[in-house]
DNA sequence: CTGTTAGCGCATTCAA
DNA sequence: TTGAATGCGCTAACAG
């Protein structure tokens, strides 16, 4: 009884002796031997049924947030059934070369914060599928954000709007602050550009400018720092009528905010919101946003992933009214 | 030059010149070498830096519970320090031998819904940290569930009380369904048999008695549940005036259902949650919970793990009085 | 300071 | 049907 026909009794049970493997097997079990390690058989065979997950941002944001959520749900949804299993990955990390040989891929969720790991994603010779940002030569999954952001601002303004927008990130920082260099965005990629190009659209078309301390940047979607944005904005004179945001997490702290001043919306503010999560659908007055599918985008994520596909996949939206605009 | 030196140029620079490390270091990048393999370096040293943090429920259900997510976070940060990376295992699946060859040790968050796993998990060799629940001989971290629940559940009793429990899974099922047969409950080890037990330890020192179509058991702490339970209740006639529910985001939907009924909280319906999550906290009538920091658990829960301890810690927790009761 | 050897645990030849 | 040999890529121990 050799180690190569063990292996044999555990994985190719037609090439040996149905009694043979009886016997084997029984032996295992009296040694505790419980099957192969699956370390040595994945540096063996050279897969591990485990997907590294790279998030935009730390894990300990990343939880936080009910959009990335829905899409972690929609990717584990399709892989568990494949029994594989999810490794996390900080965006903010770099050393992507930690985890690239514990896996057979990599499946990642927004724009790293970390530019280093943007790099050595280009250049990971395995199987990578990425959404809401593009890698040469691998497969994406993509929205029109340019478009959403026109069509959702569009609802929102008239001829009589005095317009501000809330951007998530629109510059490399991790300060609250008004951007007013806007030749510091980073035009080429970020989905937060093409958001502002969509909202700049709708502006134009409408016949409006947008003052110079109208944009605001906000580092992460979180309720800390939209919150001060909002208050910042409410107490400015000429205070804004039209807020449009980038998201819905940072749109509601504002719609708290101006209820708790009085402000009346939408006669007094009107505000948009962007990504369709389930409060602000349930918030009263109810945001005007654009729904996107995120557990939708994750299973899709996690099928191009499997199909080992490099296609680059542009997903729907909807436009949902609310009453505050 | 030889694979072990190569291997000293990277590892142990200290044991070769710099020289000769430099010279080898350039030879790589030429030929696209970027250190060593991580899967077979593991194999050889027996560590991984990876942790897995085994779940639950499914990896789905999990990411959607802000509880959950809080404590993820916790964990997260302490490991994210370290370099160490979570694999997340849902507590569904029964195969741990799958990943438990690629980790240092596991994070155990909550009993594993399938029985199987709790069985396998007792026999891993590496590193266990278990979490709202125990295991022979492995560290693990708990709140006293049962005087918190005897705490918050006696702020809302009187002797007018005709009290009412929304219990998560009482049962193991998956059905939404009454609880008519209490021995059915597994005494010994959830935590929701805990709340349950200080529940009726409140119960009958304000010498109530509990009606036998009084206790729900909702199957996962979900809003779908609770919403059909809320409206199951609140159609009930004579109606409870008190609810028991033993988490947050089961007591919201019944706060949002009676609200919308025009019954008035608490005069009419009192009703206490348990975790303090934000949510409940802003919601308007604000809910009498029991907070727990589950951040913190998550950080206690890593840094057992990291200590290799095998401790059996008890945290605090803090009642959290609110307007619904 | 450097190179050789052995083996982590496995699965794939190939020969018997 | 079985078993001996080889190597996945690496590193610790040792010899030079």
């Amino acid at each position: 009884m050799s180690n190569a026909t063990v292996s044999n009794a555990f994985n190719r049970p037609d090439q040996l002796s149905k009694s043979k493997r009886e016997e084997i097997l029984k032996a295992c079990k009296e040694l505790g031997y419980f099957g192969p390690n699956k370390a040595a058989q994945s540096l063996r065979k050279g897969s591990f049924n485990i997907v590294a997950l790279v998030l935009p941002d730390s894990v300990e944001y990343m939880v936080s947030d009910p959009v990335a959520s829905s899409f972690m749900r929609g990717v584990a949804s399709v892989l568990e059934a494949q029994h594989i299993n999810l490794l996390l990955f900080s965006g903010t990390a770099d050393n992507v070369g930690d985890i690239v040989d514990f896996v057979d891929g990599l499946i990642c969720y927004g724009r790293p914060r970390n530019p280093k790991l943007i790099e050595h994603l280009a250049n990971v010779s395995k199987q990578v599928v990425t959404v809401d940002f593009d890698l040469p030569s691998h497969a994406s999954i993509n929205i029109d954000n340019q478009q959403a952001a026109f069509d959702v601002a569009s609802k929102a303004l008239n001829d009589e709007s005095d317009v501000a927008i809330f951007g998530l990130r629109l510059l490399d920082t991790d300060l609250l602050c008004r951007v007013y260099e806007q030749s510091l965005i980073d035009l080429e990629t970020s989905i937060a550009h093409q958001r502002y190009s969509g909202y700049l659209k709708a502006i134009e078309e409408c016949g409006l400018t947008l003052g110079e301390d109208r944009v605001w940047n906000i580092p992460e979607s979180s309720e800390r720092f939209a919150n001060i944005a909002a208050k910042e904005l409410l107490n400015l004179s000429p205070r804004p009528n039209t807020v449009l945001c980038m998201s819905d997490l940072i749109a509601l702290p504002l719609l708290r905010e101006a209820k708790k001043l009085g402000v009346k919306i939408p006669q007094e503010l009107k505000v948009v919101g962007f990504d369709g999560v389930d409060e602000a659908l349930r918030f009263s007055p109810s945001l005007t946003t654009i729904h996107q599918n995120s557990e939708e985008k994750g299973r899709e994520a996690a099928k191009l992933f499997l199909d080992k596909s490099d296609a680059k996949v542009m997903l729907g939206y909807t436009l949902k009214m609310g009453q505050s605009c």
